[in-house]
RNA sequence: GGAGAGGUGGCCGAGUGGUCGAAGGCACCAGAUUGCUAAUCUGGCGUACUGGCAACGGUACCGAGGGUUCGAAUCCCUCCCUCUCCGCCA
């Protein structure tokens, strides 16, 4: 959510800068009107309850007899009040409604351009592997080695679902413990956090109201699986007011992540790249406003290291506005070269959501320079996805032979094993 | 799921219809004072919206939402949460 005072004092200014996120000019406007009519509704209805406690306290130290006349008039301002209460709780509606509906603003430097153009390449990390081979798509040999049974995925619960077998399973344990290793090696805090959670939290991190259609719910009890543990993490210390010595605040948990995938229907059907379960290693930072944009590129690199760890080569995109999406300010993707299906894959998406987040979720900090309760700000990012890292260690540790490398970081994890071959699941 | 108890400011804890945004204590901040870590005294000390250049005002918030009333932290209803006991269960 943006800061209401500042659409109402710079429109014209936050009017372009919003353009460039393809939020339309016309969509301020009804929210400014929205703005005044609440406001005016507030301040009429506070002078009427401001006259009421004055006279109702007056009232009560009448002389009996005198009481019962003024008790009619007393009733009508009452009348009168509750239906201001009424109108202003439907001004409030609305002027809400709209302002969730409000993405972010990008930081200045972000290139702005329609949809993908304007992402870049910043960094490239390794050469991608070169095989004397034709390395085979992770499917393959997934199958092959037994570790991925995509049949009875379908068979239980439908497309896009799959077991890990064996090894694979294994495989993917020890990512996850060599992730959360590192993770507290960078300083983060481990949690292990509700996978469901309730609709205010999932409105803290602007999943809600506008990607309701991409999340799994339980509309019975209002619970809504977590697409990512951005939204648990983020919300840890919603409406609560830290002391800024605290900050900042390093957070991180593995867990699964439930999406529909609607939007990408028909698409990175093959494998395990894209499934309505992932399991995630996230990263959550909250942080002092003035220290935010250097957080992000610490963030990216901290995502760049577990990639660096398995020796997976690696290249850093900076997104455009058109590709930084509803909350994030900016924005930089981590891709993992994955020669069998030869592809980038995208492994880490690195948010820096700036005080978007913090302003829903009412997280705040005591700044001590103005004396005042400040909305911190908000990062995130993947550290890093499971089904992708598995696919780059998988296809880029191949061998000839058909086996499969485990790589150095990971072998203290899998007792010191060397590789995965069929005689090994 | 059943029975009971309870949810008040950073914490503890008063408050059962009016002058209560809420006593008191602790913690915290500022100042004063006493030559030792510390004690004592004085003052300050919630959040948000809003009017005003400011001084200083207004309104809302005592788990949430409704209701009764001229007036609700206080009475009534519904829900949520916590604790205790019983039942059930991974």
């Amino acid at each position: 959510m943006l800061d209401i005072r500042l659409i109402r004092d710079n429109p014209d200014k936050i009017k372009a800068e919003l353009a460039k996120v393809s939020f339309p000019p016309q969509e301020v406007d009804r929210l400014l009107a929205a703005d005044e009519r609440r406001r005016k509704l507030q301040h009429e209805l506070d002078e009427l309850r401001a006259r009421r406690t004055r006279e109702s306290r007056e009232l009560g130290r009448m002389e009996p007899a005198e009481r019962e006349s003024r008790r009619a008039q007393m009733r009508a301002l009452g009348e009168q009040i509750a239906e201001g209460e009424r109108e202003l709780t439907r001004a409030e509606a609305e002027f809400n409604r709209l302002m969730l509906l409000v993405p972010n603003l990008p930081r200045p430097w972000v290139p702005a351009g329609e949809g993908e153009s304007a992402n870049s390449v910043v960094r490239r990390e390794g050469e991608p592997k070169q095989f004397d081979f034709t390395p085979l798509p992770h499917w393959e040999l997934g199958e092959k080695l037994g570790i991925i049974d995509f049949e009875r995925g379908v068979k239980l619960a439908g497309s896009r679902f799959y077991f890990l077998v064996g090894m694979g399973a294994r495989l993917e344990r020890a990512l996850i413990a060599m992730m959360l290793d590192l993770k507290r090696e960078q300083g983060y805090l481990e949690l292990a956090p509700p996978l469901m959670v309730n609709t205010e939290t999932v409105t803290g991190t602007a999943h809600l109201p506008k990607f309701a259609d991409t999340m799994y719910r339980d509309i019975e009890e209002d619970y809504w699986f977590v697409p990512t543990a951005e939204v648990p993490l983020t919300n840890f210390y919603a409406r609560e007011i830290l002391d800024s010595a605290r900050l900042p605040i390093y957070l991180t948990a593995y867990t699964p992540c439930f999406r529909r995938e609607k939007m990408s229907a028909g698409r990175d059907v093959r494998g395990i790249k894209r499934g309505h379960q992932f399991d995630k290693v996230e990263m959550v930072k909250l942080v002092h406003p003035e220290t935010s944009d250097a957080e992000l590129e610490s963030l990216v690199e901290n995502a760049c290291e577990v990639c660096r760890r398995l020796g997976l080569a690696f290249r850093v995109i900076r997104m455009g506005t058109g590709d930084l999406g509803f909350a994030a300010a900016a924005k930089y993707d981590v891709e993992v070269w994955a020669p069998g299906c030869a592809e980038w894959l995208e492994v880490s998406s690195c948010s820096n959501c700036w005080d978007f987040q913090a302003r829903r979720a009412q997280i705040r900090f005591r700044n001590e320079k103005t004396g005042r309760n400040e909305f911190v700000h908000t990062l995130n990012g993947s550290g890093l996805g499971l089904p992708r890292t598995l696919i780059a260690v998988l296809e880029n540790y191949q061998q000839a032979d058909g086996s499969v490398a485990i790589p150095q970081a990971l072998r203290p994890y899998l007792s010191g094993l060397e590789s995965i071959s069929i005689a090994s699941r």
